[in-house]
DNA sequence: GTTTCCAAAATTGTATACAATTTGTATTCA
DNA sequence: TGAATACAAATTGTATACAATTTTGGAAAC
């Protein structure tokens, strides 16, 4: 019998320097535009250069690092409009899946796993006094939703680079989730995506590409309210993973 | 004083390799599907596995390979549908940095770069005997001019984008130039194609975001088009670089 | 005080040995 | 015959040694 859930054996070393070393970046251990020294990191993680090289490779290709001539990466920093075009582009890529699925229909199971996903996020904006665990939760399954829509499309290919636009600091559905506990409005910020997830929802079963278009881009535009919230938010600011990334307008 | 034109040195294993093993699986070396077994490719190339694994895991960013469960990589094929829809990403990220370029403006010299490229185009077209480099020169100064276009956006971000999005195979600018000298219409589309080039220029001088952006996603079809005839004609198939990753219908 | 040059140190590029894992194959037992 | 198992081969993961390159620091020259 095989083991349905693909439970994670342990992980490589390649996959802890990845992790590893994003986590160093973003926890600001380096600042942007310094070297990222192999050896350095080889003293940090307790491995040797060659998962490190692999996983650095990776996180270039990610846009956390920018490989630096003649050799070597750096940590890369983002100005406030790069951040906001990298939400413009995956908001752009997203729409583009949601007008695919709508254009090409998607199952009536499918769309059943998206309701119950909204289902869920929405028992969780109900609940009186919201946890401790509220924000992961919110994460989980707001993050279950988007890739739901990148996968309604139907396209691996729309898939792979929605995935890889989202990979980008700051880019991703959840990238100011995590500090909404700081900011006052939140709780309405969180309603008001619902019941867009709702609306992008009905306009795909409807079959409606002209109108999913537009909702979706609005959409992705709640990520960059949020960025301009958390920039001014200095108590939110200080447990932003990747603050330090952040170039602040001169 | 500094060498202002990048004279590019003498080139790494690393990068042999990255050359090395794309040109093998697009000339068919291996098939779609199958494995690469990296000291295979240490026989081919004649290098050791480090720079190898670090083009392996490059290629398969890039799209042309896959990883391979629960190890290892493995030549991707591609559907019709993939490549439309690969080309159809292409286009909708070359419409945003186009719409960026209207609304953001751009100076009067990078306009006039961008003219000039179109009108050495032109010089092309016009010559009574498209000489043997023809097809070369035509791909060359195509790529300036979309590497032109992506820059006018003005956005780090949105360039890095589009030039993942075009390093898919068959999603790029010159996806099927290559054989259009196998195909008898060719002409006739290359003129179709700068006639588009211009009135997007226009429309970016014009700052008219909204006429900008349906010109960029039409002209991106003429690759879906070209795709259609290639797949028609036995001929350019055969020339065509990369032709056995390709999935004919069932 | 500034510049130029060179040696030392640091850093990355490459090859290769070894370990761990996976795959293939034969052999044994029911 | 068929399944299970054990062993061998192939393949990838990781560490490390060595080579090539770049950076650094400082002494000497101007």
């Amino acid at each position: 019998m095989a083991q349905p859930i693909p439970l994670q054996k342990d992980p490589s070393q390649a996959e802890r320097a990845l992790l590893g070393i994003r986590d160093l970046v973003l926890r600001g251990e380096f600042r942007s535009g310094e070297r990222l020294p192999e050896l350095a990191l080889v003293e940090l993680l307790g491995m040797s250069r060659t998962p490190i090289r692999a996983a650095l490779q990776k996180l270039a290709e990610e846009g956390l690092l920018e490989a630096s001539q003649p050799t070597g990466y750096t940590v890369r920093g983002f100005s406030e409009t790069e951040i906001a075009d990298a939400i413009e582009v995956r908001g752009t890529l997203e729409a583009l899946a949601a007008r695919m699925a709508a254009e090409r229909g998607v199952s009536t199971s499918f769309l059943a796993a998206m309701s119950d996903c909204l289902d869920r996020i929405e028992a969780l904006l109900k609940r009186p006094k919201p946890g401790r665990d509220f924000l992961a939760q919110y994460c989980q399954f707001n993050t279950q939703f988007h890739e739901l829509l990148a996968e309604a499309s139907g396209s691996e290919i729309v898939v792979r680079a929605l995935a890889r636009a989202g990979s980008l600091p700051f880019a991703g559905h959840n990238a100011f989730v995590s500090v909404q506990g700081e900011i006052p409005a939140s709780l309405e910020i969180f309603r008001a995506a619902q019941r867009q997830h709702r609306e992008i929802l009905e306009a795909i079963e409807a079959r409606s590409s002209a109108r999913v278009e537009p909702l979706v881009k609005e959409h992705a535009r709640i990520a960059y309210k949020n960025l301009q919230l958390v920039l001014q938010n200095n108590e939110a600011m200080k447990s932003l993973p990747g603050a330090s990334l952040i170039r602040r307008r001169p």
